[in-house]
DNA sequence: ATGTCACGCTGGGCGTGA
């Protein structure tokens, strides 16, 4: 199974680098974050002329995530539920079985500062998470793929300077609350491949980040341990604006090739 | 350089969020 996780940065405005992803990867499952539309506005067209489908969680103007699959593929039981979860109004949260696998996009809240009441508030989604995952974990193979928002270790961050005390992204708590989502039984698929070094999936669209490379590692892609992780790449293509000159993301897309699946 | 995007509201810049 061949799953990608992007964040898009409005789903409206990168449609056509979507496309170019579906196109260039042909994913078996594309979990899509900040899709930042309505329901009623959600480019089901756009995505049948590629041959795809897609399950949304939709809120409006800001977050929305996605399960988008081949024609012809079901999603089942799709679900946005989080029993827990600190901002239920907000659609942060799609899971739906996949060829036999629980797939989640997730799309966890930034969190702002550590003084902002969102980051108590990031904390305690990490912690509905936790507790949903375990009983999927129990249950079956699951895979949760999405914007952490969260730099889980050193490595994943380009200067630790640029995070002085009060920067989110970077703190204990938060990588605790990505640690205690490893323990029940699911492995970081970028880090089994790749056990160490820069593997960044966000840099901020000012002052030349990308070209720069000061980016972030907070897209991840964490699945039972009993699915096999045959390979994972950051499609950095589609950070770059396009000839057609379609703008990025600030977010590039994680591809992962898992074995193990039905 | 806090140097960029994308959105809604509105009719073209501003506030918000990242």
């Amino acid at each position: 199974m061949r799953l990608v996780t992007w964040n898009v940065n409005s789903l409206k405005a990168r449609l056509p680098r979507v496309l170019e992803l579906l196109e260039a990867f042909r994913p078996d499952v594309l979990c899509l974050q900040e899709t930042k539309l309505a329901a009623e506005a959600f480019p089901h067209d756009g995505l049948a002329a590629a041959g795809y489908r897609a399950v949304e969680a939709s809120e409006g103007r800001w977050n929305g995530v996605a399960l988008v699959v081949p024609d012809g593929v079901e999603v089942v039981d799709p679900s946005p539920e989080l029993p827990g979860n600190p901002v239920p109004d907000e659609a942060r949260w799609l899971e739906g079985t996949v060829g036999g696998v629980r797939v989640v996009s997730v799309y966890v809240p930034n969190g702002r500062a550590v003084d902002d009441p969102w980051y108590p508030r990031k904390l305690a989604f990490l912690a509905a998470m936790r507790d949903r995952v375990a009983d999927l974990a129990a249950a079956g193979p699951v895979v949760v793929a999405g914007d952490y928002n969260v730099a889980p270790t050193d490595a994943d961050v380009w200067d630790l300077a640029a995070f002085p005390p009060g920067s989110t992204h970077v703190t204990p708590a938060e990588r605790d609350a990505v640690d205690a989502l490893l323990a029940v039984g699911l492995r970081d698929a970028q880090r089994v491949v790749r056990p160490e070094g820069e593997a960044y999936t966000w840099w901020d669209y000012r002052g030349g980040s990308f070209h720069r490379g000061h980016g972030l590692r907070i897209d991840l892609v964490l699945a039972s341990a009993v699915l096999g992780v045959e390979a994972v790449e950051v499609a950095r293509e589609l950070r770059k604006q396009n000839a057609a000159g379609d703008k990025p993301s600030d977010h590039a897309p994680v591809v992962v090739d898992l074995a193990g699946t039905a």
